[in-house]
DNA sequence: TTTGCACCTGCATTTTTTTGCAATAAGCAT
DNA sequence: ATGCTTATTGCAAAAAAATGCAGGTGCAAA
């Protein structure tokens, strides 16, 4: 795993230390698609060490997560997804009705963002944005009164 | 519960019956200062209805949440916080090292919502809007460097 | 009022997530 | 290399959340 020096001195870094169980959640994450799931995770890095134990999975993601490496999100269907939080950085809209989700650039984000910091002092994480709402077809099937 | 009619009126216009036990789980969201957690839902409900089953505070949580009367927030320390939705709309920043909340008005929201509605089609909900990020303090500590 | 049907509830159970603990091992300093 | 300190792991057990089911009940239509 070369492409993970980086990613290793980060971790490093911070008091924690760099096992082989967390290396292959670390990948499993990076390498996947793009969003995942525990049970995921567990099978994927279960056929390089098939002796894993879910708990650690849960821990290491735990880890992870307040090292900023990897965004959590919590899909509108209850399903919790990870994400490998690399230079593409984006959010995310998801819809309430059909659950689909779309990926969005950050630059919307742009004079928002900088209003609440002017304004608050608060600094919005990007990565970690997930929105809800009403994605283009579900509104217009609201607006029929096809549904309610 | 006088103050519950239109409430009612919602709840039965949508196919779902009201029960003692989901008008006790409503009222007990809507009269609580402003967020407030399952258990906390359930020791509420229990004053007035002491056999009540906390997988009934469960599915009527996910009801009203489906019917959009309450709002369900993820707190960045893991804790999941319930509110009333009602005319008093506002969003949230929580903050990822001290999780403390703050309450910001939507008017915030409006340019990036409508971005965002002209470029995709879609439809942010602001009432289930919790963003996280970096409070004014917690920045200041990590720029000193005090933290990491 | 009475009836009928679909929704709801309580309870038991299952599934998912978290936690305590003893053994292990990462990584730093000899 | 070797030893120390302390984070991490696997396992078991606990806690939290979701689900199946049989009986109960809201409520709309007679
Ligand atoms: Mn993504
Ligand atoms: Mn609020
Ligand atoms: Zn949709
Ligand atoms: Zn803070």
């Amino acid at each position: 795993m070369s492409c993970e020096t980086d990613t290793i001195e980060t971790v490093r870094n911070s008091d924690q230390r760099m096992t082989p169980q967390r290396l292959l959640v670390l990948s499993a994450i990076r390498h996947s698609g793009e969003h995942i799931n525990i049970n995921q995770i567990h099978a994927q890095v279960k056929k390089a060490y098939p002796i894993i134990n879910i708990s650690t999975i849960y821990r290491n993601v735990a880890v992870l997560k307040e090292l900023r490496l990897i965004s959590e999100t919590y899909k509108t269907d209850g399903e919790t997804l990870y994400e490998w939080i690399g230079d593409h950085t984006h959010m995310h809209m998801m819809c309430r009705d059909c659950n689909d989700m779309i990926e969005i650039d950050d630059k919307y984000l742009d004079s928002f963002k900088k209003d609440i910091r002017d304004d608050f002092g608060f600094n919005i994480d990007i990565d970690h944005l997930a929105i809800s709402g009403l994605c283009k077809p579900c509104k217009q099937l609201e607006q029929v009164g096809y549904d309610n």
